[in-house]
DNA sequence: CCCTTGAAGTTGATGCATCAACTCTAGGAG
DNA sequence: CTCCTAGAGTTGATGCATCAACTTCAAGGG
């Protein structure tokens, strides 16, 4: 993977209306999210041979109380479309990570658990998840540095959630 | 789309092993990347719609003198597995986007090049992109923020890059 | 001239992500 | 009791992204 200068690439804009340092700020700024997420999935797949879409999942269920919730449940706490989670249990069903039962004889609704399996791994994936993120994302922050990003991060998710 | 506090949350990884100040700002950060190009993304469908891949494709063929590139060099430019690159533009193709063409009689490899369609289609979509990217992007900085998110990414591609 | 080899590009398979359409069932209104 | 409806969940279709395997062709060696 040779690394050159370039001037034109993925997610570059580079439009007219955009000045040089503007573009500049948006494709390095985009090339670092990128190469992070990157680098984070491939650890994930590399050590423990889940997907992050997968380790989303199991962790979210391996902090359930029981181990079980629903697919309403995990659709909230995910923030996934419904349908987004429902294809990712099958695909995580067939694997063997977790398996749909039938609520009991009163309840009726479909509860999402994790197997053996699946609460096995997700042991392992989250200590080395946290490692990675520590070591490609926090270890590269000054405090200084977090304490911009943090107050950037929130005003940027508001500015987008509310319908200014 | 309801906002509501919740402690566990897509790609967070809230591991023993990180502080809450940490997996705080992992995630608010996190966020605050998945909105943003959400947004973009949206924005490009819904006013010109191109997927962000099919904007990234025209944007670059627009810039090559002559209006085509070999997909050789489209995997350069837009730093793309080719084969990546090769199903992009097939789906392109398929839209009347883009068309390869047989080089000449000496030259002999496939070249891409724009159709009329697609050249229309990415002026109007560069200058949309643009002002989305300035509304979501860089009017939500301040310039010590984006000097300092300028210095951050930069360390972390060269972090990530170099096998260090 | 033939054969090997490597670069360029394509194809197929699989998983992630989203949209739209469908099924099923529980809980009323009549 | 019967029907209607709304919520919960599934399914199918399509596009994005990646990996591995394949095809083609040009260049060079023998």
């Amino acid at each position: 993977m040779s690394r050159q200068l370039q001037l034109t690439r993925y997610d570059s804009a580079m439009p007219e209306t955009l000045e040089p340092d503007e573009w500049n700020l948006w494709d390095t700024w985009m090339r670092a999210q990128r190469l992070l997420v990157r680098e984070l999935d491939r650890g994930l797949q590399r050590d423990h041979g889940i997907s992050k879409a997968e380790f989303s999942v199991l962790v979210t269920l391996s902090r359930a109380s029981g181990g079980e919730m629903r697919v309403g449940e995990l659709v909230d706490s995910l923030e996934w479309e419904k349908s987004r989670v429902s294809h990712q249990l099958t695909r995580m069903e067939n694997r063997g990570f977790v398996a749909r039962t039938e609520g009991g004889p009163s309840g009726r609704r479909t509860r999402i658990g994790l197997t053996a399996q699946g609460r096995r791994l997700i042991q392992d994936a989250v200590r080395g998840h946290a490692g990675n993120i520590r070591r490609y994302f926090l270890d590269s922050l000054t405090p200084e540095q977090a304490t911009t990003i943090r107050a950037w991060s929130e005003q940027l998710i508001d500015r987008i959630e509310s319908p200014s």
